[in-house]
RNA sequence: GCGGCGGUGGUAGAGUGGUCAAUUACAAGAGACUGUAAAUCUCUCGGCCUUGCGCCUACGUAGGUUCGAAUCCUACCCGCCGCA
């Protein structure tokens, strides 16, 4: 399933190949992410015309989505999405964060950094976690009429369940059901949390009934021990291949160096990768889950991550940020009111060679949704074009140089 | 000309004696966003500074009543509507 083609000489970088039913995807490379089936904004036309190779959609979404019986009569994520191209699904396991502790705990999982209202206005935890399986509440017809009438159930979520969800769904790759934990739990509560993830994720391969591939998921937190604990264990298991998931500490999310529009970042303070990667099979593919801000795809590259998945390109996107090669642009600014100029003149992409920063600022103040398509189509092509960049330097022996211009102080 | 209604911060529009520098929305400014309940969320938004629940100037203009007025009274100016 996975070649590695050439490795780095002064890294752990590689350059690699992934192959699936729907084609090969050559690493490194960005996922993109489309959690309902679609990626937000763009056709599947324009994901390849921005050079995607691989998206990665959403087991709790969908599920809660088509529920159980709509699962059952459905045509797969590929015929849905009008996608022939590789795929992957996650498992659902990060919404056990994202709607459970990252809500009552505040915060992301990124150490520092939080989901949107990062405040100390803690929400409910919409997620009771037991020893089989996750129960989420869910407001149910539709979240807007939940407010009024309360009517809320629960639905549960289990290795199995989400294994029989992902078989129906069909991507190339599947994830084993995992219980990330936040930067903000201690080390007791992270290791009961790993001791039931590595529990969690035994059963899910064992509940897989198809040839799609499944990736284990290495958790642990912030704690070395259990992330050498938790490569070891889920590295001996018979997995296609590997994700890191989980917290991780706060040196990710820096704005890398110089040609980011950041004083430079030290490789060094990147632990969890090296806590990790050393343990897993060489030969298997690793994925860094939902990490991707640019100095962390340089660092998670030069450490022997092979893929990465990140909503950045597409929710800034539509938030008006763009990335550029010397940083990120915000462009609903007032200065760029009358700017002429091309959205990124270095870019030989669809939109910037054709539409103007002050055109787009007017996009984003009418809140035409254009604004939001042609910023989050430009930006997954600069994620694609990047990675691509960083292939071909891999294959040039030029690695270190072209990561030295992005992230290296 | 007479009568009615109305003139509030960049805009719209609340407020009808004290807790009002004034609800709210929009606009504007700043920030956040990393396996997407996210075309979202947070903060600022009269001026000044020692950023205090501080000082000053403000609810068409000018006076007045009152301990106290965006709020009540008088005159004037302006706008809309009706009647001549």
């Amino acid at each position: 399933m996975f070649k590695v083609l050439k490795k780095d000489s002064s890294s752990r970088a590689r350059l690699g190949i992934i192959e699936t039913p729907h084609g090969i995807v050559e690493t490194p490379s960005f996922v993109v992410v489309g959690t309902h089936a679609k990626v937000r904004e763009l056709s599947s036309q324009d994901l390849v015309r921005a050079k995607t190779q691989l998206i990665i959609s959403n087991t709790y979404h969908m599920w809660q989505k088509l529920g159980d019986k709509g699962l059952r009569k459905y045509p797969g994520l590929h015929e849905s999405m009008n996608w022939q191209r590789p795929l992957m699904t996650d498992s659902g396991g990060f919404q056990v964060f994202s709607l459970g502790f990252a809500r009552e705990l505040g915060g992301g999982k990124v150490a520092g950094k939080g989901l949107l209202q990062q405040e100390n206005t803690p929400e409910e935890n919409l997620v009771r976690i037991t020893e089989d399986g996750v129960y989420f509440k869910i407001m149910k017809p539709s979240y807007s009429e939940a407010s009024e009438g309360g009517q809320f159930i629960e639905d549960f979520l289990s290795p199995k369940k989400s294994v029989w969800i992902q078989e129906k769904l069909g991507a190339d790759i599947i994830l084993a059901f995992d219980e990330p934990t936040s930067p903000l739990h201690d080390y007791k509560y992270n290791k009961e949390a790993l001791a039931r993830t590595h529990r969690w994720e035994k059963e899910s391969l064992k509940a897989k009934t198809t040839n799609q591939k499944m990736y284990g998921i290495v958790q642990g937190g912030l704690f070395e021990d259990l992330r050498n604990e938790s490569a070891k264990f889920i590295g001996g298991l018979d997995f296609d291949g590997f994700a890191l998931g989980g917290s991780f500490g706060s040196s990710f999310s820096a704005p890398g160096g110089p040609a980011m529009g950041g004083g430079g970042i030290n490789p060094k303070q990147f632990k969890e990768l090296d806590w990790v990667i050393p343990y897993l099979p060489e030969d298997k593919p690793r994925h860094l889950l939902g990490i991707g801000l640019v100095a962390d795809l340089f660092i998670g590259v030069s450490k022997g991550v092979d893929t990465f998945d990140c909503v950045v390109p597409t929710r800034e996107g539509r938030h008006g940020h763009v990335y550029i090669p010397n940083g990120r642009i915000d462009l609903t600014k007032g200065k760029y009111h009358r700017d002429e100029t091309l959205l990124c003149p270095e870019c030989d992409c669809a939109v910037c060679t054709v539409i103007t920063k002050g055109e787009l600022y007017q996009l984003f103040k009418d809140k035409n949704p254009r604004a939001g398509y042609l910023a989050s189509f430009h930006n997954i092509y600069f994620f694609n074009n990047l990675m691509a960049k960083i292939r071909q330097a891999i294959a040039e022996d030029k690695f270190e140089e072209l990561m030295k211009k992005y992230v290296l102080v």
